[in-house]
DNA sequence: GTTTGTGAATGAGTTCACAGCA
DNA sequence: TGCTGTGAACTCATTCACAAAC
């Protein structure tokens, strides 16, 4: 079932959110949910979550709900969060720090195990478990350490070329938080996060 | 024009960024843009771009384009951008820290005016231009600063109460951090950004 | 009675295609 | 000719509604 292009990802990213709802109750006690629990914990209707898990197969029965721990696993596997996933970070200024010390993505099985800077005088300093060290090492750290995802937390003016940096390196998947639409070959699949662009939205809403 | 609410979200995204696109073009010299030309700059289809325009109104002269500095102020008009709006922000933890560090808020015409946290090792602390004042402090300030934007930037077990002291102090857009799904009254727009989530749905893309 | 899985209906947003103006 | 503005067609996702399973 390695991802199927035909799954909304509006779809993909509520069934993460279905399993970390999974994961908050496996530790209550409770052993079988409905669609109408998950969608009342997650904001969305029971509907949506059947559809949401039928691209995928059955997992349910009827007039019972969903075995809780089966669910939370099949979930896991679906996403690839069955496993640990090995990240590289490009960009050690302000948000790069942050992302590195937000404890965060390790909860949720991913490892950022490299971080790069192209600025030699943050070359070398310490960074929540890694040394930071020079983008031009990318390629190479990449291989080694098996990551296939990468995050951009660079300026915009550089978002591109690193995003072609990793994409050369093997890198399969992004996280670009660059002002900037960044351009690969469609194997590698970007998400982008602009958080200026979302306070900028905002305003758009703001009365008078 | 104020927040009409048959645009559609993605359109007033996307106005953001043409809006960039625009700001980039004024200072090199062009005096006239045609939907072709942001489009590709941005990456959408030129029909896109005037069919996101036309829910305003009608900037453009058919066989000549838009004037640049007309449809860049038309732009900022309608996106509330061509005013300083102060912001407020909870939290600051690695997070906080650093959106109130990164440049780029400001750059876009948001400021930042007061920094909030429960943690009372936190609160005294200098952040940029602030202090860190105790979350309880929140409504006087809202109200001094006349600050109607708030950055919740907490942990997820706070965010819905800390959105709902935002809402009780008059902000009326939220751009929200926290990973959970944050009700308040639908005066209120709120924005949300998952970080968790965003690596997560990326794992699913990941071959094998 | 309860809850799932799914085809059908609805709705929202994007793309098409063209009339009309410069 | 070049480019805008916009109704119409289309695509895609969500919601509805119901038969089947427990």
């Amino acid at each position: 079932m390695p991802a199927n292009p035909s799954v909304p990802e509006a779809a993909v990213s509520r069934l993460a959110a279905y399993l970390r709802i999974l994961n908050g109750l496996a530790s209550s006690g409770a052993d079988h949910v409905s669609s109408a629990d998950i969608g009342s914990l997650v904001g969305v209707s029971p509907d949506q979550v059947r559809k949401d898990l039928s691209h995928f197969g059955e997992f349910g029965r009827p007039g019972v709900g969903y075995d809780l721990k089966d669910l939370r696993d099949e979930l896991a596997r679906i996403m690839r969060l069955d496993r640990v996933q090995v990240a590289v970070l490009a960009g050690a200024g302000s948000l790069g720090s942050a992302l590195v010390r937000y404890g965060g993505f390790a909860q949720h099985g991913f490892r950022i195990a490299a971080v790069f800077d192209i600025d030699p005088s943050r070359v070398g300093a310490r960074l929540g478990n890694c040394t930071v060290e020079h983008l031009s090492r990318l390629p190479d750290r990449v291989a080694e350490l098996g990551a296939a995802i990468g995050i951009i937390a660079v300026p915009g003016s550089a978002g591109q070329s690193v995003a072609a940096l990793m994409e050369e390196a093997g890198i399969k998947a992004i996280l670009n938080f660059a002002p900037v639409k960044v351009k690969v070959n469609n194997s590698v699949k970007v998400r982008s996060v602009d958080l200026g662009r979302e306070l900028e939205c905002l305003a758009y809403y703001l009365p008078e």
